[in-house]
DNA sequence: TTGGAATGTCAACAAGGCTGACGTAAATTG
DNA sequence: CAATTTACGTCAGCCTTGTTGACATTCCAA
Protein backbone atom coordinates (compact mmCIF):
# COMPACT_ATOMS: atom_id res chain seq x y z
CA UNK A 1 0.00 0.00 0.00
CA UNK A 2 2.11 2.57 -0.81
CA UNK A 3 -0.17 5.26 -1.20
CA UNK A 4 1.51 8.01 0.50
CA UNK A 5 1.46 10.60 -2.34
CA UNK A 6 -2.01 10.49 -4.07
CA UNK A 7 -1.76 14.07 -5.10
CA UNK A 8 -0.69 15.38 -1.79
CA UNK A 9 -3.32 14.91 0.53
CA UNK A 10 -2.26 12.01 2.59
CA UNK A 11 -4.71 8.93 3.06
CA UNK A 12 -3.00 7.56 5.83
CA UNK A 13 -6.74 8.13 7.51
CA UNK A 14 -8.02 5.34 5.51
CA UNK A 15 -5.94 2.68 7.04
CA UNK A 16 -7.12 -0.64 8.23
CA UNK A 17 -5.53 0.24 11.39
CA UNK A 18 -7.39 3.72 11.78
CA UNK A 19 -10.81 2.03 11.15
CA UNK A 20 -9.88 -0.39 13.37
CA UNK A 21 -9.43 2.77 16.16
CA UNK A 22 -12.74 4.17 15.12
CA UNK A 23 -14.64 1.43 15.46
CA UNK A 24 -13.59 0.55 18.48
CA UNK A 25 -13.98 4.17 19.52
CA UNK A 26 -17.47 3.79 18.41
CA UNK A 27 -18.18 0.98 20.62
CA UNK A 28 -16.30 2.42 24.45
CA UNK A 29 -18.36 5.80 23.26
CA UNK A 30 -21.48 4.28 22.98
CA UNK A 31 -20.67 2.63 26.29
CA UNK A 32 -20.45 6.07 27.97
CA UNK A 33 -23.31 7.70 26.17
CA UNK A 34 -25.95 5.39 27.38
CA UNK A 35 -24.46 4.90 30.97
CA UNK A 36 -26.03 7.62 32.34
CA UNK A 37 -29.43 7.21 31.53
CA UNK A 38 -28.67 3.75 32.54
CA UNK A 39 -27.30 4.68 35.80
CA UNK A 40 -30.92 6.53 36.34
CA UNK A 41 -33.31 4.15 34.94
CA UNK A 42 -31.83 0.96 36.74
CA UNK A 43 -33.96 0.35 39.84
CA UNK A 44 -37.22 2.08 38.15
CA UNK A 45 -39.25 -0.57 36.54
CA UNK A 46 -37.95 1.09 32.79
CA UNK A 47 -34.99 0.80 30.51
CA UNK A 48 -32.86 1.87 27.55
CA UNK A 49 -36.04 0.64 25.09
CA UNK A 50 -38.49 3.37 26.87
CA UNK A 51 -35.71 5.92 27.45
CA UNK A 52 -35.88 6.45 23.51
CA UNK A 53 -39.88 6.16 23.29
CA UNK A 54 -39.58 8.99 26.26
CA UNK A 55 -36.97 10.83 23.87
CA UNK A 56 -38.50 10.46 20.70
CA UNK A 57 -42.38 11.57 22.41
CA UNK A 58 -40.64 14.74 23.86
CA UNK A 59 -38.65 15.26 20.78
CA UNK A 60 -41.93 15.48 18.70
CA UNK A 61 -44.93 15.86 20.50
CA UNK A 62 -48.04 14.75 19.56
CA UNK A 63 -45.84 12.11 17.12
CA UNK A 64 -47.67 8.93 16.35
CA UNK A 65 -47.25 5.16 17.06
CA UNK A 66 -46.21 4.21 13.64
CA UNK A 67 -43.98 7.16 13.57
CA UNK A 68 -42.29 5.99 16.43
CA UNK A 69 -42.11 2.66 15.04
CA UNK A 70 -40.39 4.18 12.01
CA UNK A 71 -38.03 6.20 14.01
CA UNK A 72 -37.09 3.64 16.35
CA UNK A 73 -37.09 0.13 14.28
CA UNK A 74 -38.78 -2.36 16.07
CA UNK A 75 -41.99 -4.04 15.95
CA UNK A 76 -45.06 -2.57 17.31
CA UNK A 77 -45.73 -5.48 19.37
CA UNK A 78 -42.54 -4.90 21.12
CA UNK A 79 -42.83 -0.68 21.28
CA UNK A 80 -46.51 -1.48 22.46
CA UNK A 81 -44.78 -3.45 25.72
CA UNK A 82 -43.18 0.04 26.73
CA UNK A 83 -45.56 2.17 25.44
CA UNK A 84 -48.43 0.23 27.73
CA UNK A 85 -46.03 0.52 30.76
CA UNK A 86 -45.20 4.39 30.04
CA UNK A 87 -49.28 5.03 29.77
CA UNK A 88 -50.10 2.87 32.57
CA UNK A 89 -47.79 4.96 34.72
CA UNK A 90 -48.58 7.96 33.76
CA UNK A 91 -45.77 9.19 31.71
CA UNK A 92 -47.67 9.32 28.88
CA UNK A 93 -50.84 9.73 26.98
CA UNK A 94 -51.97 9.16 24.11
CA UNK A 95 -55.11 11.12 22.42
CA UNK A 96 -56.79 10.56 20.00
CA UNK A 97 -55.82 11.94 16.57
CA UNK A 98 -57.80 14.94 15.66
CA UNK A 99 -57.49 14.56 11.48
CA UNK A 100 -57.58 10.99 11.32
CA UNK A 101 -59.36 9.43 14.61
CA UNK A 102 -57.18 6.07 14.14
CA UNK A 103 -54.27 7.72 15.03
CA UNK A 104 -52.77 8.43 18.56
CA UNK A 105 -50.75 11.27 19.15
CA UNK A 106 -48.07 10.50 22.09
CA UNK A 107 -47.49 13.70 24.82
CA UNK A 108 -45.27 13.35 27.69
CA UNK A 109 -47.41 14.19 30.80
CA UNK A 110 -45.70 16.69 33.84
CA UNK A 111 -44.23 13.50 35.43
CA UNK A 112 -43.10 12.05 31.81
CA UNK A 113 -41.26 15.37 31.28
CA UNK A 114 -39.77 15.12 34.52
CA UNK A 115 -37.85 12.11 33.61
CA UNK A 116 -37.28 13.15 30.35
CA UNK A 117 -35.04 15.95 31.68
CA UNK A 118 -33.70 14.30 34.17
CA UNK A 119 -32.68 11.54 31.24
CA UNK A 120 -31.51 14.04 28.92
CA UNK A 121 -29.50 16.22 31.69
CA UNK A 122 -27.55 13.77 32.57
CA UNK A 123 -27.03 12.09 28.89
CA UNK A 124 -25.97 16.28 27.78
CA UNK A 125 -23.94 16.87 30.49
CA UNK A 126 -21.28 13.78 29.54
CA UNK A 127 -22.30 15.23 26.03
CA UNK A 128 -21.53 18.83 26.56
CA UNK A 129 -18.30 18.15 28.73
CA UNK A 130 -16.70 15.85 25.55
CA UNK A 131 -17.49 19.02 23.28
CA UNK A 132 -16.05 21.33 25.60
CA UNK A 133 -13.43 19.68 25.36
CA UNK A 134 -13.12 18.52 22.03
CA UNK A 135 -13.62 22.13 20.85
CA UNK A 136 -16.31 23.31 17.80
CA UNK A 137 -13.87 22.16 15.00
CA UNK A 138 -13.57 18.86 16.71
CA UNK A 139 -17.27 19.04 16.99
CA UNK A 140 -17.87 19.80 13.19
CA UNK A 141 -16.09 16.98 12.36
CA UNK A 142 -17.58 14.21 14.44
CA UNK A 143 -21.16 15.07 13.23
CA UNK A 144 -20.09 14.73 10.11
CA UNK A 145 -18.40 11.00 10.16
CA UNK A 146 -21.74 9.80 12.09
CA UNK A 147 -23.80 11.67 9.27
CA UNK A 148 -21.77 9.38 7.14
CA UNK A 149 -22.40 6.48 8.90
CA UNK A 150 -25.96 6.32 9.26
CA UNK A 151 -27.93 4.37 6.84
CA UNK A 152 -29.69 6.37 4.42
CA UNK A 153 -32.98 6.32 5.19
CA UNK A 154 -32.04 6.54 9.25
CA UNK A 155 -30.18 9.76 7.81
CA UNK A 156 -33.56 11.17 6.27
CA UNK A 157 -34.93 10.09 9.60
CA UNK A 158 -32.07 11.72 11.28
CA UNK A 159 -32.03 15.02 8.92
CA UNK A 160 -36.24 15.51 9.14
CA UNK A 161 -36.16 15.79 12.85
CA UNK A 162 -32.52 17.82 12.96
CA UNK A 163 -34.15 21.26 11.74
CA UNK A 164 -37.14 20.52 13.73
CA UNK A 165 -37.39 23.86 16.03
CA UNK A 166 -34.78 26.34 15.65
CA UNK B 1 -28.43 32.60 27.00
CA UNK B 2 -26.37 35.50 25.61
CA UNK B 3 -23.52 34.24 25.47
CA UNK B 4 -22.36 35.49 22.21
CA UNK B 5 -19.57 37.17 22.98
CA UNK B 6 -17.65 35.01 25.53
CA UNK B 7 -14.44 36.61 24.17
CA UNK B 8 -14.50 35.71 20.76
CA UNK B 9 -14.91 31.86 20.31
CA UNK B 10 -18.64 30.89 20.31
CA UNK B 11 -20.06 28.69 22.13
CA UNK B 12 -22.91 28.18 20.25
CA UNK B 13 -22.23 24.70 19.76
CA UNK B 14 -22.97 23.83 22.84
CA UNK B 15 -26.41 24.93 23.22
CA UNK B 16 -29.21 22.10 24.23
CA UNK B 17 -30.47 21.82 20.60
CA UNK B 18 -26.72 21.41 19.37
CA UNK B 19 -26.39 18.53 22.15
CA UNK B 20 -29.39 16.81 21.16
CA UNK B 21 -28.66 16.65 17.68
CA UNK B 22 -25.32 15.18 18.66
CA UNK B 23 -27.53 12.72 20.92
CA UNK B 24 -29.20 11.68 17.90
CA UNK B 25 -26.70 11.47 15.77
CA UNK B 26 -25.13 9.11 18.19
CA UNK B 27 -28.18 6.85 17.98
CA UNK B 28 -28.59 6.59 14.59
CA UNK B 29 -24.82 6.23 13.78
CA UNK B 30 -24.40 3.52 16.08
CA UNK B 31 -27.46 1.43 14.06
CA UNK B 32 -26.10 2.16 10.98
CA UNK B 33 -22.40 0.71 12.76
CA UNK B 34 -23.57 -2.53 13.41
CA UNK B 35 -26.20 -2.80 10.55
CA UNK B 36 -23.71 -5.12 8.53
CA UNK B 37 -21.98 -7.11 10.88
CA UNK B 38 -25.90 -8.24 11.90
CA UNK B 39 -26.53 -8.53 8.70
CA UNK B 40 -24.05 -11.57 8.33
CA UNK B 41 -24.49 -13.00 11.89
CA UNK B 42 -28.25 -12.97 11.24
CA UNK B 43 -28.90 -16.67 10.07
CA UNK B 44 -25.83 -17.98 11.57
CA UNK B 45 -26.72 -19.04 15.32
CA UNK B 46 -25.03 -15.81 16.47
CA UNK B 47 -24.95 -12.44 17.51
CA UNK B 48 -23.47 -8.77 18.67
CA UNK B 49 -21.73 -10.31 21.61
CA UNK B 50 -20.23 -13.22 19.64
CA UNK B 51 -18.79 -10.86 16.95
CA UNK B 52 -17.57 -8.58 20.16
CA UNK B 53 -15.98 -11.88 21.62
CA UNK B 54 -14.53 -12.74 18.15
CA UNK B 55 -13.10 -8.94 17.54
CA UNK B 56 -11.25 -8.57 20.85
CA UNK B 57 -9.87 -11.92 20.94
CA UNK B 58 -8.42 -11.10 17.05
CA UNK B 59 -7.44 -7.80 18.29
CA UNK B 60 -5.54 -9.20 21.05
CA UNK B 61 -4.71 -13.00 20.76
CA UNK B 62 -3.71 -15.06 23.51
CA UNK B 63 -5.65 -12.16 25.96
CA UNK B 64 -7.10 -13.59 28.89
CA UNK B 65 -10.82 -14.52 29.81
CA UNK B 66 -10.17 -11.95 32.63
CA UNK B 67 -9.06 -9.04 29.72
CA UNK B 68 -11.89 -9.66 27.77
CA UNK B 69 -14.64 -9.57 30.93
CA UNK B 70 -12.78 -6.05 32.02
CA UNK B 71 -13.29 -5.13 28.40
CA UNK B 72 -17.03 -6.00 27.60
CA UNK B 73 -17.95 -5.24 30.88
CA UNK B 74 -20.34 -8.28 31.01
CA UNK B 75 -20.17 -10.99 33.65
CA UNK B 76 -18.97 -14.42 32.85
CA UNK B 77 -21.54 -15.55 32.96
CA UNK B 78 -22.91 -14.17 29.73
CA UNK B 79 -19.25 -14.26 28.22
CA UNK B 80 -18.99 -17.91 29.28
CA UNK B 81 -22.24 -18.75 26.87
CA UNK B 82 -20.78 -16.97 24.03
CA UNK B 83 -17.46 -18.25 24.45
CA UNK B 84 -18.76 -21.91 24.72
CA UNK B 85 -20.29 -22.29 21.42
CA UNK B 86 -17.57 -20.38 19.75
CA UNK B 87 -15.38 -23.21 21.71
CA UNK B 88 -17.76 -26.03 20.19
CA UNK B 89 -17.90 -24.39 16.32
CA UNK B 90 -14.15 -24.58 16.00
CA UNK B 91 -13.80 -20.25 15.99
CA UNK B 92 -12.02 -19.91 19.12
CA UNK B 93 -9.56 -22.22 21.02
CA UNK B 94 -8.50 -21.95 24.47
CA UNK B 95 -5.04 -22.65 25.52
CA UNK B 96 -3.73 -23.26 28.97
CA UNK B 97 -1.71 -20.39 30.22
CA UNK B 98 2.17 -21.07 30.31
CA UNK B 99 3.02 -19.09 33.07
CA UNK B 100 0.05 -18.88 34.76
CA UNK B 101 -2.07 -21.99 34.04
CA UNK B 102 -5.32 -21.27 35.56
CA UNK B 103 -5.61 -18.91 32.90
CA UNK B 104 -6.78 -19.54 29.19
CA UNK B 105 -5.28 -17.80 26.58
CA UNK B 106 -7.98 -17.58 23.49
CA UNK B 107 -7.08 -17.45 19.93
CA UNK B 108 -8.94 -17.39 16.71
CA UNK B 109 -8.79 -20.79 14.35
CA UNK B 110 -8.47 -20.52 11.05
CA UNK B 111 -12.45 -21.00 10.65
CA UNK B 112 -12.59 -17.92 13.24
CA UNK B 113 -10.13 -15.78 11.53
CA UNK B 114 -12.29 -16.04 8.70
CA UNK B 115 -15.33 -15.23 10.01
CA UNK B 116 -13.41 -12.32 11.76
CA UNK B 117 -12.42 -11.07 8.31
CA UNK B 118 -16.08 -11.28 6.86
CA UNK B 119 -17.43 -9.06 9.67
CA UNK B 120 -14.17 -6.53 9.82
CA UNK B 121 -13.97 -6.02 6.03
CA UNK B 122 -18.05 -4.77 6.30
CA UNK B 123 -17.86 -2.93 9.04
CA UNK B 124 -14.76 -1.21 7.68
CA UNK B 125 -15.93 -0.79 4.30
CA UNK B 126 -18.69 1.40 5.99
CA UNK B 127 -16.33 2.91 8.08
CA UNK B 128 -14.03 4.16 5.31
CA UNK B 129 -16.45 5.40 3.42
CA UNK B 130 -17.70 7.56 5.83
CA UNK B 131 -14.07 8.87 6.77
CA UNK B 132 -14.01 8.96 3.22
CA UNK B 133 -16.49 11.49 2.47
CA UNK B 134 -16.04 13.43 5.68
CA UNK B 135 -12.34 14.11 5.20
CA UNK B 136 -8.89 14.04 7.73
CA UNK B 137 -9.99 16.91 9.61
CA UNK B 138 -13.62 15.47 10.32
CA UNK B 139 -12.03 12.53 11.16
CA UNK B 140 -9.90 13.62 13.86
CA UNK B 141 -12.89 15.98 15.64
CA UNK B 142 -14.98 12.84 15.49
CA UNK B 143 -12.08 10.54 17.39
CA UNK B 144 -11.30 13.30 19.66
CA UNK B 145 -14.94 13.64 20.82
CA UNK B 146 -15.77 9.67 21.22
CA UNK B 147 -12.26 9.76 23.26
CA UNK B 148 -13.72 12.30 25.32
CA UNK B 149 -17.29 10.72 25.85
CA UNK B 150 -16.02 7.77 27.09
CA UNK B 151 -15.90 6.59 30.56
CA UNK B 152 -12.37 7.10 32.09
CA UNK B 153 -11.94 3.26 33.09
CA UNK B 154 -12.99 2.42 29.59
CA UNK B 155 -10.86 5.08 28.21
CA UNK B 156 -7.87 3.35 29.47
CA UNK B 157 -8.92 0.32 28.25
CA UNK B 158 -9.36 1.77 24.98
CA UNK B 159 -6.37 4.08 24.64
CA UNK B 160 -4.00 0.52 26.09
CA UNK B 161 -5.21 -1.32 22.86
CA UNK B 162 -4.93 1.61 21.34
CA UNK B 163 -1.63 1.67 20.30
CA UNK B 164 -1.40 -1.80 20.28
CA UNK B 165 0.66 -2.64 16.99
CA UNK B 166 1.13 0.10 14.72
C1' DT C 1 -69.49 -0.31 0.73
C1' DT C 2 -65.42 -2.41 0.83
C1' DG C 3 -60.39 -2.71 1.08
C1' DG C 4 -56.55 -1.21 3.33
C1' DA C 5 -54.30 1.50 7.05
C1' DA C 6 -53.32 2.42 12.01
C1' DT C 7 -53.48 0.46 16.12
C1' DG C 8 -53.90 -2.89 20.07
C1' DT C 9 -53.33 -7.44 21.95
C1' DC C 10 -52.49 -12.43 22.95
C1' DA C 11 -49.14 -16.11 22.81
C1' DA C 12 -44.78 -18.08 22.27
C1' DC C 13 -40.05 -17.76 21.66
C1' DA C 14 -34.88 -16.22 21.50
C1' DA C 15 -30.79 -13.51 22.56
C1' DG C 16 -28.21 -11.81 25.88
C1' DG C 17 -27.95 -9.43 29.97
C1' DC C 18 -28.17 -10.42 35.32
C1' DT C 19 -27.62 -12.77 40.31
C1' DG C 20 -26.52 -16.51 43.36
C1' DA C 21 -24.32 -20.66 44.47
C1' DC C 22 -21.03 -24.11 43.92
C1' DG C 23 -16.75 -26.61 42.20
C1' DT C 24 -11.92 -27.16 40.84
C1' DA C 25 -7.29 -26.26 39.91
C1' DA C 26 -3.45 -23.46 40.55
C1' DA C 27 -1.01 -19.62 42.53
C1' DT C 28 0.16 -17.04 46.56
C1' DT C 29 0.84 -16.12 51.15
C1' DG C 30 1.40 -16.78 56.10
C1' DC D 1 2.99 -27.00 54.37
C1' DA D 2 -1.62 -25.29 55.14
C1' DA D 3 -4.82 -21.81 54.17
C1' DT D 4 -6.48 -18.47 51.26
C1' DT D 5 -7.19 -16.26 46.97
C1' DT D 6 -7.50 -16.16 42.05
C1' DA D 7 -9.12 -17.66 37.46
C1' DC D 8 -12.25 -20.06 35.44
C1' DG D 9 -16.40 -23.06 34.52
C1' DT D 10 -21.20 -24.28 35.30
C1' DC D 11 -26.07 -24.94 36.88
C1' DA D 12 -30.39 -22.68 37.67
C1' DG D 13 -33.44 -19.01 37.31
C1' DC D 14 -34.83 -14.36 36.24
C1' DC D 15 -35.45 -9.92 33.33
C1' DT D 16 -35.59 -6.87 29.27
C1' DT D 17 -36.23 -6.35 24.77
C1' DG D 18 -36.31 -8.00 20.56
C1' DT D 19 -38.89 -11.40 17.20
C1' DT D 20 -43.17 -13.93 14.46
C1' DG D 21 -47.88 -15.07 13.83
C1' DA D 22 -52.65 -14.45 14.36
C1' DC D 23 -56.62 -11.82 15.12
C1' DA D 24 -59.80 -7.69 16.32
C1' DT D 25 -61.17 -2.90 15.97
C1' DT D 26 -61.73 1.42 14.08
C1' DC D 27 -61.76 4.42 10.50
C1' DC D 28 -60.22 6.62 6.03
C1' DA D 29 -60.73 6.60 1.18
C1' DA D 30 -61.82 4.97 -3.36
Amino acid sequence: MAENATGGESLLYLTDEQLRKGIEAMFFAYRGFTADPDRILEGMDYGRAHHRAIHFIHRSPGTTVGNLLAILGVTKQSLNRVLRTLFDDGLVEARVGRKDKRERNLHLTEKGRALERALSDAQRARMRAAYRQAGPQAVQGFRQVLEAMMDPELRRQYQGLKEGRE
